[in-house]
DNA sequence: CGCTACTACTTGTCTATACAAGTATAGAAT
DNA sequence: ATTCTATACTTGTATAGACAAGTAGTAGCG
């Protein structure tokens, strides 16, 4: 192949060409895609660049392909927001404001029934608990409540979490394979709302998580911000 | 290749072995990934079945090629919550609820300043406006009110709203190349509150959109949800 | 009419090879 | 000592060919 004028690749070529038969409408979801042989022969490629092409296309989702039957457009699905939720502190310092945690709770406690439930334990074993409210300066951010699977990170009680967050330390010795989040709009009542320091009117943004490790629940955590103090923010990119 | 005992692919082997050495901590973050040519001797492979499996780590994340240089095991990033969202109509029925959307607003307006600026237009130019509520049979659920480019979608007065969600719609005609979200808990006061028949006191979940078609913002848009009716759930998973 | 076999097409995987291009290092030339 | 150069590695792209495996339709048989 001679590389005459060839500024982007040849796979990417034929990737940007179909997806341009997409945008502007010429080829609509359902809408048969030409075959790996045939845009080898349009592009002058070989076969294998095409599927290349074709392969990535199928992994950002933007064709589907059946094996046998051929290449079709892939109806644009339900949006996905990606929220990115990053240590907590760093969201703190990267507003430029100063982190501080305080530790409320660390310990270890007998697993009452929705606890064992959500770990996926027996009731009465053994689970670590942890309560943190993060600052910035002496305003507070977050409580953030943990239950730990003692399984997946042993030392968790022993760790300081003035310096680590638990975010990091967690992240560290158990690499998350899952996890599940819902996001709540709630009023907070006694301790909480006393930690946050927030009138009893203040609506607070709740996150809650589980996250698996090994195999096994690790984490069951509620994150819970005043409304006024703190937001989600995510990005989509396609393409 | 005698393909004797293969249930899996080649390269999905040389994938999930690289996957174990680093699920183990064998291979820890920063250390190096056997290099296509070796993973492809020990594998019995050619090369480019190594490169598919290490491609494909890449792209999931796992990995951090570098040309000239090597492989290498990336460190974990903050995770991301994924949240799908929805059309609110199919949310609805799919929790047994019946939807029915009332349209409060449907109309074309001169921007004023802040829409101008979501919307990159200039102010005063013509902006489409929609406020719709869902419901589950009488229940507002979601208060949604939309800005939109007409260039990106003309037709958009025109469409009949109790049938078609504007989601749908707009996913016809606008392929979201980008998006951005901000997910806050707020207050709700006014119109809004009547709207969606609520309390002072209850916490609202609020969605705000941006969606970019044809390089240009295609709409901005606010949700807003009582937080005891709704909230948003998402999952991650790796591998 | 219903079933089977065959054919033509698709995607999926894999090989062996080639060259391009980026990087690091050791050794030679300045 | 500094700079250049050769080389030995890496990943990135591309080719041409092969076989596997799945699907749809068609022709032929009972």
């Amino acid at each position: 192949m001679i590389r005459s004028e060839r500024p982007f690749a040849l796979y990417e070529k034929i990737k940007k060409s179909v997806i341009r038969n997409i945008e502007t409408g010429a080829l609509k979801p359902d809408d048969r895609v030409p075959s790996e042989t045939q845009l080898a022969r349009d592009f002058n490629a070989s076969r294998m660049t095409a599927n290349r092409a074709l392969k990535e296309l199928t992994e950002e989702g933007r064709i589907i392909r059946v094996q046998g039957v051929g290449t079709f457009v892939a109806r644009p699905g339900p949006d996905t927001v990606n929220v990115e939720i990053t240590s907590i502190a760093d969201q703190i310092t990267a507003l430029g404001g100063i982190h501080s945690a305080q530790v409320l709770l660390l310990g270890s406690e007998p697993a009452d029934r929705e606890i064992a439930w959500k770990l996926d334990l027996d009731v009465g074993q053994a689970v670590f608990h942890s309560i943190i409210v993060h600052m910035d300066r002496t305003v507070p951010i977050q409580y953030s409540e943990r239950f730990i699977n003692p399984a997946v990170a042993p030392d968790y009680l022993v760790q300081d979490f003035q310096k680590t967050t638990p975010c990091d330390y967690l992240l560290e010795v158990a690499p998350v394979q899952r996890a599940e989040h819902t996001i709540r709009a709630i009023l907070c009542e006694g301790k909480i709302r006393d930690y946050l320091d927030i009138p009893s009117t203040e609506p607070c943004l709740s996150l809650q998580r589980r996250t698996w490790s090994f195999d096994q629940v690790a984490t069951y955590s509620t994150f819970i911000s005043p409304g006024s103090r703190y937001h989600l923010h995510g990005e989509f990119l396609r393409g």
